[in-house]
DNA sequence: CCTAATAGTCTTATTTTGAGACTATTGAAT
DNA sequence: ATTCAATAGTCTCAAAATAAGACTATTAGG
């Protein structure tokens, strides 16, 4: 892996663990039930030293877990952990923006759907706690609490509304 | 770059963008209101030589566009088009992963705050295009227009809902 | 014409990746 | 007990990408 972010930010800490070609390709595989070695080699197309070496890594960051199998010979399911669990978010931002970005709409080889009501995934709503919708616009940033004064002087450079389209 | 994804997936498509370690901190940098290519230098940490080339490579995707100052010297601005802007839900989504599974609740250096309510922002919530929210549970995929033999493949190999916790 | 500012290019060493041959461990079959 | 197949790796080597920083080009202003 090469080297990592250093400045104090939520953005460049899961770029340092998912910030790659495969990282994310391999949890995607995950989601889709994919627990074997050779499962994750077949399917992503990825080279077998990577594949170690990418499993171990997620292994050692609490994304994933490996547990040896009973039954068979030397074999082992490589599975999700909660903290992996919580990705099915950015997955799903990725699958939505290229859907809709690379393939265009019409185009996009895979859909969401709400099983309930048959309708499609169109998108992700940022929500307060309580699950009030929050408007893109309205959204500012604010020093945390493990935030310094790298994030500070960040902060100060940045728009007050990021996600605002025009400033006004 | 390194050599691309070819399976018709958006989330591999997304990461032939955007999967490696610099890109989407530079359109990170982009929503905080950097334009320069000095500015971009200097607050990711990235080299020159391969800030020239991803910067090339996002206006070549259609994520930014290269815009000549009249009143500087030579000077750019970078700015992001309609498609960067649309990456929002992603890094939403990597800031709200990063500051709850990484930092932890309580360590993150930044927080999204809702002007309107003065709430935090803490989550993203999968909605039908008419803005109803969907049940992650119930999320199933599903081949689409422009899927092909390997995606269909693919989709078999799938859980039938792979953002559902427990099979059952 | 000189200087500063900006946005690069070029060079070199180091690191990472990609491809595939090879190895190790186990269980089952003979 | 020996062989075979399956699984999950390790190892080697060539090719590519990255990192660091010296150097260059273009323009504006004094």
């Amino acid at each position: 892996m090469p080297k990592k972010h250093t400045h104090p930010c939520a953005i460049a800490a899961t770029l340092n663990i998912l910030g790659d070609r495969w990282s994310l390709l391999i949890i995607r595989e995950a989601f889709y039930g994919a627990t074997r070695f050779g499962e994750f080699l077949t399917n992503t197309g990825i080279s077998r030293n990577l594949l170690t070496e990418r499993l171990n890594q997620l292994v050692e960051d609490g994304v994933m877990e490996k547990i040896p199998f009973a039954d068979r010979g030397t074999s082992y399911a490589y599975q999700l952990t909660e903290k992996g669990r919580a990705l099915d978010t950015i997955l799903m931002a990725m699958s939505d923006w290229g859907s809709c970005h690379v393939y265009g709409d019409g185009n996009e080889p895979v859909r969401m759907m709400d099983e309930a009501t048959g309708g499609r995934v169109s998108g992700l709503l940022p929500v307060t706690s309580d699950g009030t919708p929050v408007s893109r616009d309205q959204i500012r940033l604010e020093l945390g609490p493990g935030g310094d004064g790298r994030t500070r002087a960040r902060l100060s450079r940045a728009k007050s509304h990021p996600f605002r389209t025009s400033e006004n």
